[in-house]
DNA sequence: ACCGGAAGTTAGCGCTCGCTAACCGCGGGA
DNA sequence: TCCCGCGGTTAGCGAGCGCTAACTTCCGGT
């Protein structure tokens, strides 16, 4: 993982490819895939339209790297803390603060993630499905163990649920960061208590 | 309200007008409203392309009465139930068994809803906006009723908390209608539960 | 001092889009 | 019977899209 104060791909060289993939991904949440051009994209961090072409190689691949990066970090957070270890109902808590500080820190891509997968290459949507369902494969053993009496198709279930509840949240801040977090913990735990 | 098998809006004259804004929906959800073309809607409900401008002034129309729609008819439903009386606990229970059902009902009409506010008319946006307003109005008033304790603030985070929930559902089919009804009705209870 | 490649620029191609124009078949009153 | 308007058709417009081509600038290494 590299010094990022965005936890993105690793292996990416400078700095203008991570500026445009910011850039990209708010214009993405705003306005969706097909409402934003390549000349937006340019604008937003400062250079013309076709200056994209040095560091993409399509307007498909930046939305497929954004994707990829997002569940590669998703899935490896997630794993991480589930070989880390404790009870069930402390990783239960260690996912939901996990994935809710992902969205309160990164909401455009949470939002991207959310509304733009079917824009994505055929070969960028399979890569990016995979990765999302080994997450979600790791929040459903979370589950069943935290919650016993569960079956597997309700667990899932209450996952895709939970990840509703805290990504729909992104663009809804009343609150402080630090309360609203707070709040979508409690929230998040709450649902999942009331599951069995 | 007409005699509709779907609960859209009232003084519509005939059949076609629905069958393309229900048409539309399913493209709208799953390729966004700018990744869509007239041609694709028209071909969907067995006519070509500008034969819709018989049945609607504009594409962006087409957004804009199908999103005016879904907030009239969720205010609607939203504010009977809260009129209707019952202990604050009973009508958290309404409002969340309806918002559920609606969004196993459409959803198509959910996802759009959710996604596609920032490509309406600037002029039907406001009028969106403002019936959304008062839905979330009447869930945060029966939310702080039934769960004591709770700010004006989190209240409505909660609110979106839930919709996130509900909403977020649709296109997660692996349970039964039924029983994913009652699975969401139990979490987003135990979600707004959690809350205080 | 010189060269080469990285990172920009503008011009413009080919295609698709939303929408209009012009035309047509048909069914139901007067 | 006539005709008129509703709901369709195809052709085509102007604009905007993603992307390429050709050129320029500038910086770092030998």
């Amino acid at each position: 993982m590299s010094a990022n104060s965005l936890p993105l791909v690793n292996g990416a060289k400078p700095n203008r490819r991570e500026q445009i993939l910011t850039a990209a991904a708010e214009l993405f949440a705003h306005h969706g895939f097909h409402g934003v051009g390549i000349d937006d994209i340019g604008a937003a961090v400062g250079i013309s339209g076709p200056a994209l072409y040095r560091h993409f190689r399509s307007k498909d691949a930046i939305l497929g790297e954004m994707l990829n990066s997002i569940s590669h970090y998703l899935l490896e957070g997630g794993t991480k803390r589930a070989a880390a270890g404790g009870t069930p109902d402390e990783l239960l808590a260690a996912l939901v603060r996990f994935h809710v500080d992902f969205a309160l820190d990164h909401p455009a891509l949470i939002t991207v993630q959310e509304r733009n997968l079917a824009n994505l290459t055929d070969g960028d949507r399979k890569q990016v499905r995979a990765l999302q369902r080994q997450y979600v494969e790791v929040w459903v053993r979370a589950i069943r163990e935290a919650v016993p009496g569960l079956g597997e198709r309700q667990a899932r279930s209450a996952a895709h649920a939970v990840f509703g509840l805290i990504n729909s949240t992104p663009y809804n801040r009343h609150l402080g960061d630090g309360a609203l977090a707070d709040l979508l913990c409690r929230l998040a735990l709450g649902a999942l208590s009331a599951a069995g």
